[in-house]
DNA sequence: TCTGGGGTCCTAGGACCC
DNA sequence: TCTGGGGTCCTAGGACCC
């Protein structure tokens, strides 16, 4: 068997370093984003950590600490964050042949054709031109399976100066993990974090020399491949991007709402948004689950959760008959009485646009419908989104969500371009 | 006042078939 | 007294990720 060699490249900080990048000022100073409507902290500048602020930390129990240390705050701004990460994306393919984007901010990379003694020299190289293309600082870990690259990955965070870790040799690896919480292993978290734990196994290297079968009995399969690939066996190799299979769009509202209107309004927008993915990507839905829930932190409002879902005869990507179903779906979801606080639907099964099977009774989305839709779709990309929308997305936006510290959306509008003065 | 949004995979159990 | 056994498919829910 082959031996294989795993890069991971993760930007460091990501949604902080963004924003960094067009407002050097940020550069030193603490620094947190926030999630959508203010909710929580989800990036956090090294300064911020040192200053004690947890990760997904309720915003409003941090401001406090915020404005006692001049911490700068940002609102979400996933179009920015978006697009910088495409920037991130395209110039690492530049670079390497083999990748697999893993999230907004990560990327799994083959590193096995390259000359072994190289890897550092090349690792090296792709964070100098990554930060001089983007401006985005990454962290790269080397190691024989994706799940110690992942570990490597986080030493170079953390533990080194020039953000590179390579973790191929087999003693270096017991090093490390012997001191590595089980739950900071990639894959396993709190629950099984317990589990495991209660069987006697706290750190990485413990989980690397225990029964596989015995632990995969109490767990599952899933943590049974874990160990092997804490083994040095790889399990799990890139992944090559393929259609989603479901598209979720869901919101809170950013404040209550009773009234069943101001949901339709919400909810209609979030299918706009959704299908826009769909088409997008060249697909059709087969169903909708449509769900809507009070706020669970409020525990002295009565509360009150439901989802349902429809599949339909024959799947659809258009956004008039889909908003149809689904506010049949939230009218029956509906009860009066409650204080809503977020809805959503998610789109499901999804099949290539190509793929369907005709039906003998029920008509299929016809080349109107489709090109009316492209349409739309196109006037939407190239004037500015919601130019055109649909009557049901409303035009009070009553239910729009919280933001009052967003920076400008500097690459994807051209009103919010940076300026040089 | 105030706690995100968007995904994937796996498993157990029920329905159904022969 | 006493009512099969084995296979597949589907779905809901639970676990994880960033």
């Amino acid at each position: 068997m082959q031996k294989k060699t795993f890069g991971l490249v993760d930007c460091n900080n990501f949604y902080v370093s963004c924003e960094r990048v067009f407002n050097p000022s940020l550069l030193g100073r603490p620094v947190i984003v926030l999630s959508n409507n203010d909710g929580c902290v989800v990036s956090r500048s090294s300064e911020a950590k040192e200053l004690g602020i947890p990760m997904g930390a309720p915003y409003y129990q941090q401001i406090g600490t915020v404005k006692e240390h001049n911490i700068a705050v940002f609102s979400s701004n996933y179009q920015f964050y978006g697009d910088m990460s495409q920037r991130v994306m395209n110039s690492l393919r530049m670079l390497v042949s083999n990748m697999e984007v893993y999230s907004i901010d990560e990327a799994f990379i083959r590193l096995d054709e390259l000359p072994s003694n190289d890897l550092l020299e090349v690792a090296v190289h792709v964070r100098e031109k990554i930060v001089q293309w983007t401006g985005i600082p990454t962290s790269f870990g080397i190691a024989p399976t994706k799940t110690l690259s992942k570990i490597a990955n986080r030493v170079a965070k953390k533990k080194t100066k020039v953000g590179v870790f390579d973790i191929r040799d087999c003693s270096l690896q017991e090093q490390i993990m012997v001191n590595l919480p089980v739950g900071d292993i990639w894959g396993i978290s709190h629950r099984w974090g317990t589990k495991l734990r209660s069987l006697g196994i706290s750190t990485a290297l413990q989980l690397r020399d225990a029964n596989a079968k015995f632990i995969r009995k109490h767990t599952s399969v899933v943590v049974e491949r874990i160990i092997y690939e804490l083994q040095g066996l790889s399990c799990l190799d890139l992944e090559n991007s393929s259609p989603r299979k479901n598209i979720m769009s869901s919101k809170s509202f950013g404040r209550l709402i009773s009234d069943i209107e101001s949901i339709e309004e919400a909810l209609a927008n979030y299918i706009a948004r959704a299908c826009e993915k769909l088409r997008n990507q060249n697909s059709k839905a087969q169903g909708i689950y449509v769900f809507l829930r009070t706020n669970p932190f409020q525990k002295t409002r009565p509360q009150y959760t439901n989802g349902a879902t429809i599949s339909f005869e024959l799947p659809t990507s258009d956004t008039r008959r889909i908003m149809h179903e689904a506010k049949k779906l939230l009218r029956m979801l509906y009860r009066r009485g409650y204080h809503y606080h977020k809805c959503g639907i998610i789109l499901l099964d999804l099949i290539p646009k190509n793929h369907i099977q005709n039906h003998l009774l029920v008509k299929p989305d016809s080349s109107d419908q489709d090109n009316l839709m492209k349409v739309l779709d196109n006037v939407n990309k190239v004037i500015g989104s919601e130019t055109v929308f649909y009557l049901s997305q409303g035009t009070k936006n009553n239910w729009k969500m919280r933001s009052e510290n967003r920076s400008p959306r500097y690459t994807t509008q051209w009103t919010e371009l940076p300026h040089i003065s």
